[in-house]
Order: C-alpha cells, then sequence, then structure tokens
DNA sequence: TCTTGAAGCTATAGTCGCTAGAGAGATTAT
DNA sequence: ATAATCTCTCTAGCGACTATAGCTTCAAGA
C-alpha cells in the first residue's frame, strides 16, 4: 500500500494530477487511511502508468478512458486499439509537418541580415505573408 | 471603415477572438458608431494581420505585444526580434524531434499482427515503457 | 509518550487561447 | 415598415493540468 505521495515518485505523475485523474474517473477512488489519507495497491500503480505512458504518447483522457476499457478485455479483438493507435499517428505526423513548415520559415527570417527594425525580415514577414514561402 | 465581421473575413480572426484580442489590449479598442459598434480603420486590419500571422508561426500572446512593440520603432536594432524567432525556432525543433519520437513508437506498436488484446502490441506497450524504442 | 516537520486533505481559482451561448440592441436591404 | 442579419455585453466552458490557502494526519526521533 502506498501513499500518493509514494505512487507519484514511483510513476511520476503529480500529486495533483493523480488527484485530477480520480476526479475525473480515471482511475478508481482508492481506500482511505483511518485519517481519510488515500491509499493504494499495485493495481493502482499498474493503471496509473498504464495512463501516463498514454498521455507521453500523446493520447487524451477520453480515448485513454477507452484504452484501459479494452486492456480489461484481453478475449476481445484488438481493432478497436489499432484504430485508435492509427488516428494517433496520423495526428502526430499531421503536426510533424506542420511544424517543419514552421520550420523552414522561420529558418529563412532568421536569417535576416539587417540592423534595424525597419529593414528586418523578421518583423518585415510577421506584416506579410506572401512573403512567406509555403502555407500554413 | 469596416465592421468587426469585415474585419473578421479580411483577416480569417474569428470575431469573439477579435474583441477578446482587444481585452487581452494587443489591438487598442476602435472607435464606435453611435449604436456602440466597433469600427476598424486600414491601420487595424495590418496590426491584426500582423497578430494573426505571428499566432500562425506559434508565437504567444506575449511575444507578439513585444513583436508588436519592436516593430512600432523601425529606427532601434533588432537583435531583440532576432533573438524571439530564434527561440521559438528552437521550440519548434524540440516539438519536431518529440514528434518524431512518439511517430516511431507509435509506427512500432501500430504493427501489432495479434487478433486479441491479450496478446496486443498497443496495450502491452501502453502497460510498459520498457518495451518502447526510445524516451519521449 | 510527546513533539515536530513532512505529507496529505478539500475546495477554489488560475493557466492559455480561444469558443459558445443567451438575450438584447443596431444596421441594412427590400 | 419589416425582416434578416449583425453586433453588443456578459458569462461560462474547453483540456489537462497547476497553484494556493487553510486545515488535518502521519511517522520518526527525543
Ligand atoms: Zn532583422
Ligand atoms: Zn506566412
Ligand atoms: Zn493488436
Ligand atoms: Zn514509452
Amino acid at each position: 500500500m502506498f501513499s500518493i505521495g509514494e505512487l507519484s515518485r514511483r510513476t511520476g505523475v503529480k500529486i495533483p494530477t493523480i488527484r485530477y485523474y480520480e476526479q475525473m474517473g480515471l482511475i478508481a477512488a482508492p481506500d482511505r487511511t483511518e485519517g481519510n489519507q488515500r491509499r493504494y495497491s499495485k493495481d493502482g500503480l499498474k493503471r496509473l502508468s498504464f495512463i501516463r505512458h498514454s498521455r507521453e504518447l500523446g493520447f487524451s483522457i477520453d480515448e485513454i478512458r477507452e484504452l484501459l476499457d479494452l486492456s480489461a478485455h484481453p478475449e476481445q479483438p484488438c481493432n478497436d486499439a489499432h484504430q485508435m493507435a492509427a488516428r494517433r499517428l496520423a495526428d502526430v505526423q499531421r503536426r510533424i509537418s506542420r511544424l517543419q513548415r514552421l520550420e523552414r520559415e522561420l529558418e529563412r527570417i532568421s536569417a535576416c541580415d539587417a540592423h534595424t527594425i525597419a529593414d528586418c525580415a523578421v518583423i518585415e514577414t510577421l506584416a506579410d505573408h506572401s512573403l512567406c514561402e509555403t502555407e500554413h
């Protein structure tokens, strides 16, 4: 049985975040001591680790709720899980390409060799998107 | 003189967002008609376009405030603007590499060829980060 | 056993950058 | 004149936390 602080240390999830997850119904309300403090089991630790890892991979709270439901039914087919991973992947790829376009523009404007604002490529570009090479 | 709706159409910034920017002090409160409706000038249009483009390139509201201040002083040196662009670029690059690590992991787990949750690589990986190839 | 300091409790509000809705008043076109 | 569309203010909500205040409980050392 761990206190919330120990659970936090073991999972890397901050204490207020653990309480927030409890409120959101992602983790069950754990048993309490006589003095009303939360005490977690190994299962609680596993569940929170699953949540943390899913968050790190970019799943939303709602998606994690679904993933937790899936993982509780080992005999079920895993198509749904595959679909969710595929959606996540597609989203990550969209973001990457958007950021890469930004990267190109920022590199371009960072190459400004003017000395005053009046001629600065950074300021000029911000004022006029048609100076950009790509859409964003 | 444009109404807020016309300003919105011309800049692509939604009406509530324009009012929000006014409240945040990014744009000055414009003149009003007798009936209390906002009327914008060409200058207002320019300023909002600058803001929109800066947002698209990823600058925060606070950074945009600084950039607008800079652009109002054409005779000043532009080092500050360069520094801000460089910080933005570095941040974009950090995000890209983080997303690329996620992309690799998501591609890996999406290659699951199991049929049930019990053996599904997606669920297994979420439960255990040590199955990952990279940090994230 | 007592004391002290760390840890935990609840409840509320704040973060960022918007976005949505209600209910009223203004403007424009026919 | 009337109807359709716009605009007004104000308030609340989004997601995923994070911070603060004021209190109570726990655990370890004297
Ligand atoms: Zn410059
Ligand atoms: Zn641009
Ligand atoms: Zn699978
Ligand atoms: Zn991992």
